[in-house]
DNA sequence: TCATTAATCAACACAGCGTTAATTAAAAGG
DNA sequence: CCTTTTAATTAACGCTGTGTTGATTAATGA
């Protein structure tokens, strides 16, 4: 198959849409954004915003998509003996370094979808994808020890999930001061260890 | 002060317009709501809606306004020693309880903003909340033991909140089929615990 | 250089908004 | 019960944003 080379005018046009979008989001959220709003804010006219997209909620699907397909990328390098690694000598799991990098690389787009103003069904799909690619291999480990399962593996997983984005978005609000492998730590630690164990609580 | 009586007809108005939101978000989402939708939804004038909200979001706000009311008095109860009763003899906390029956007794709003379709401003607040009234108590426990604490405060806080908050989601998501505090017990065994000691992984 | 095609511009019908003034209907209170 | 008060309805207003179209201009790639 030939590489089609695309427009540099297609190009530039799709940019500045999507700069004008993550900005936008940010500054006032999905819902209150009006196509005249991305057009006047990427500088363009309105028609040629309906020559790529067919309205804001196509946009916003297509980003997501592309977000989509390149963390899908990074899933496959996952190892699945890296908790066992964490476990003996406290290396960040390599899965979260590489993902939590992609985020603090798209901190734009990412901040306005997962921020205040940001989308829900986004934050599902994405839970949806930590839950594939990182809870599974957690609960694995989990699972060889099956009959002292105190909690129904469906609620372990989402909570472990949902700790996990909750972590990252209390990073992002912590405007990414911490290196990514510092927060992959964390995760790591509080996972694996437990919130309490980590903090001292307890025994 | 005098106890206004509230004339039947607007109580009758309010109440429709707000069962057809809870309806109307958990069909198709809070932002592809018009107030024409709500006010032939709730089979009432257009212009009657405008008597009493400014705007769909004004509704909305106004509905999270008394949502946030109610379970402001729930958290007057909390008992701080809560926590140890619960590692003692593994009694759900008696906050989570009573989140949890709220919760349950609103289901049609609470799975509304907190579905797929919901909203994040109003998760964001529901976490402030939480980390208030629940995520303190049990970090005061912990933090006596400051210097093992191998996390960040904030990080852990929102750890155990998002958690929290992920596990109430699963809830709805499987449609309240367990009791409040068979849920309370699943939210403190893996808290205190820790996910793994709790699914039987390591030691 | 020149054919191709992206972007612009102006105009269209349409839908939702938020408001208003006149009217109808229901509730509260004597 | 009857009257006063006030909530709800109705129909219309101007305004803003939508999504599309046809004609025109300008940038791109070969």
């Amino acid at each position: 198959m030939s590489v089609q080379k695309v427009d540099r005018r297609i190009a530039r046009t799709k940019r500045m849409i999507r700069e004008a979008l993550a900005a936008l989001i940010e500054e006032k959220g999905f819902e209150s954004i009006t196509v005249r709003d991305i057009t006047s804010e990427a500088d363009i006219n309105r028609g040629t915003f309906y020559l790529h997209y067919q309205d804001k909620f196509d946009l916003l699907k297509k980003c997501e998509n592309e977000f989509f397909q390149e963390i899908e990328d990074i899933a496959k390098d996952i190892k699945v003996n890296d908790i066992r690694k964490f476990s003996e000598n406290q290396q960040p799991l390599a899965y979260s370094v590489k993902l939590l990098e992609y985020i603090k690389n798209n901190a734009a787009f990412m901040r306005a979808v997962l921020g205040p103003n940001g989308n829900v069904a986004f934050q599902i799909k994405l839970k949806e994808y930590i839950k594939t690619n990182i809870g599974k291999v957690f609960l694995k480990e989990a699972e060889g020890n099956k009959d002292r399962m105190k909690v129904p593996r469906e609620y372990l997983l989402s909570y472990i999930v949902s700790a996990h984005l909750g972590v990252i978005q209390q990073w992002l609000q912590n405007e990414l001061k911490e290196s990514p492998q510092e927060i992959a730590r964390y995760i790591g630690i509080i996972t694996v260890e437990g919130p309490f164990q980590a903090s001292g609580f307890k025994k």
